[in-house]
DNA sequence: CTGTTAGCGCGTTCAT
DNA sequence: ATGAACGCGCTAACAG
């Protein structure tokens, strides 16, 4: 009799409904989306028929018919980052209030895959959100119209008239050189991350120009990276080096480099002072606290979420929006040893 | 002549392209699916019939038909959580390599919305991934059916027969505990997890069992939690306890700890040892570094998509795995400081 | 080997 | 207010 063994009640279909209620499919399906127009009493018989069914309307179904999959697929480079995490999360939170389901693909920072795999998830949704941080500027404008609607995470607005939510990287590096300058360092190490991501190029030109203003001090670059692991290998060379200060490329890198130089002995601030850059959740609880220039992270997937959602309703896209990041002043920088 | 004013070539369907390569849409069909039994010269003008149109088969369309939609969902509790965030990307890796996407939604703890959002997700895909270490015995097995194919993480198998990946928790917990006692500790405290959660749990009956065994050491137990702050706002009653040492339910906790208790002034682990759970990322950057019981975080999510792949392949369940976890030791742990 | 037909499960015109 | 018929885009029987 039945049609499948299975005892759960998946499989039941818009008919078997109709059935057991004695109506039509359409009836069915005027009370499962709400029509109004439909007899009381007929509607309930439908509604006690589903409850009895157990009956859901097939989301894939309604999708193909309506055209419309209540998903928003999220692209990032590297999940296990807190920065992308938080991202994430604020997004998935947001989305989530408004019934939407989230797709999200990790391109394990593989650039040649990152293109297929953004077009690939679009295309199971309504829309993307797209954080891809180390992307050229051509292929990302080439690639656009196949994705809208989309917003862009920390990427310029200029090459691609796109929808993005951005921290100003360049700000907050400033307000970190400023910080720094204040406390009275002059000899300063940057540990810069990967230097095809935009981010790093605008820590980098924050740098330039401060390092123009203030011939006083001199900025040195070293050997960078984006993890803890390049934090621990860049000890060496700050250790050795004449800076007081160092600048790493972000809050992972920071901690990477206190760590191994307390294993070394040298002590922060007293000896040499470190800022990070992001204030993921951890900044606050390491030895010392992290300063570090603060970026509104799961803010910034809720700002990308309510673009996106704008955009999936025909609204005109916002203006875009970038956060002006807050330098969190904790123990791990503090005023500059005196020169040896 | 365009159906759409879109410059796009979303919108193409099948018949677009039966009809510029002037064959039918079961050819088209044929080609795409890549069937052998299709002329080569047709095939190709199909090939390149659907280059030129930029087609690809609607995902939306396959799903409904094939009755599949190569998407597994994964519902967890918490995606601030460094644990379920790499049980995630363990996951998504090992889906990805299998052309399988991954729809993630976040409980937020919310234990009440935790079974409609499991179901909800559940309906999108073909399989689901179910991190609910909260939710009543009871409610997860009634829910189970409804789930199919599903993989708990954390959990007993004991309530429902399903398959299940999880870590020890209580070898881990006993491990730890032989550790300190072995480095001479007697007194030691407990900051607990949350009471609902299996693993919490699990932790106390590996404490009491071996307070039961060893009569000369003393477990009390704090008030816990879950996060830094909890651990924080434990530094107190830590300090004025006379505990030589403490376990944390969790790194975070633990780090929480270490970072208060490195404020006040008290030396870890000369004058108290302090050991996590997990060994997540960040555990091995602290100051001091994080004694802590190793769980293969990501290999859990591996293990979970093996399984679950294996479910939605008709196969035999495989049987449950237990991760027993390793104890780290690092700096975080040290000989119990003589009596005061 | 190819084309025609019939669904997948649903929403939505059309008539009534 | 209700039901019949069509179509969303595609795959898989079935014919030829």
């Amino acid at each position: 009799m039945a049609r499948r063994s299975h005892p759960s009640s998946r499989g039941r279909t818009i008919s078997d409904v109709a059935e057991l209620a004695g109506v039509s499919l359409s009836t069915v399906s005027r009370v499962m989306n709400g029509s109004t127009t439909v007899d009381a009493a007929l509607a309930e018989r439908v509604r006690e028929a589903a409850l009895s069914l157990n009956y859901t309307a097939s989301p894939l179904a309604r999708s193909l018919v309506l055209g419309k999959t209540q998903t928003v697929a999220v692209v990032v480079p590297d999940l296990a980052n807190p920065v992308f995490q938080g991202m994430l999360r604020g997004l998935s939170s947001a989305a989530a209030r408004q019934n939407y389901h989230v797709l999200v693909a990790d391109s394990f920072e593989n650039l040649e895959e990152e293109r297929v795999l953004a077009v690939e998830a679009r295309r199971r949704c309504d829309g993307i959100v797209l954080c891809a941080p180390r992307m050229p500027d051509e292929e990302l404008t080439a690639l656009l119209p196949e994705l809208a609607p989309v917003v862009l995470i920390n990427r310029d607005p200029s090459p691609a008239k796109a929808s993005t939510v951005s921290a100003d990287y360049h700000s907050g590096m400033q307000q970190l050189l400023e910080h720094l300058y204040g406390l009275g360092h002059r000899r300063i190490a940057y540990l810069p991350g990967s230097a095809a991501a935009q981010s790093n190029r605008k820590r980098l030109s924050a740098i330039s120009e401060f390092a123009d203003g203030h011939p006083d001090v001199m900025v040195t670059e070293l050997q960078g990276g984006v993890g803890f692991e390049d934090g621990h290998a860049a000890a060496d060379a700050v250790a050795a080096s004449d800076d007081t200060a160092v600048l790493a490329f972000n809050d992972l890198v920071a901690m990477g480099l206190l760590s191994a130089l307390s294993e070394r002995g040298v002590r922060v601030p007293e000896d040499v002072s470190i800022t990070g850059f992001d204030d993921i959740p951890f900044a606050r609880y390491t030895t010392p606290p992290l300063t570090t220039a603060s970026v509104p992270i799961e803010e910034l997937g809720r700002q990308a979420w309510e673009r996106l959602w704008a955009l999936l309703n025909g609204q005109a896209p916002a203006y875009n929006l970038s956060f002006g990041p807050l330098v969190i002043t904790r123990g791990s920088s503090g005023p500059a040893p005196a020169a040896a």
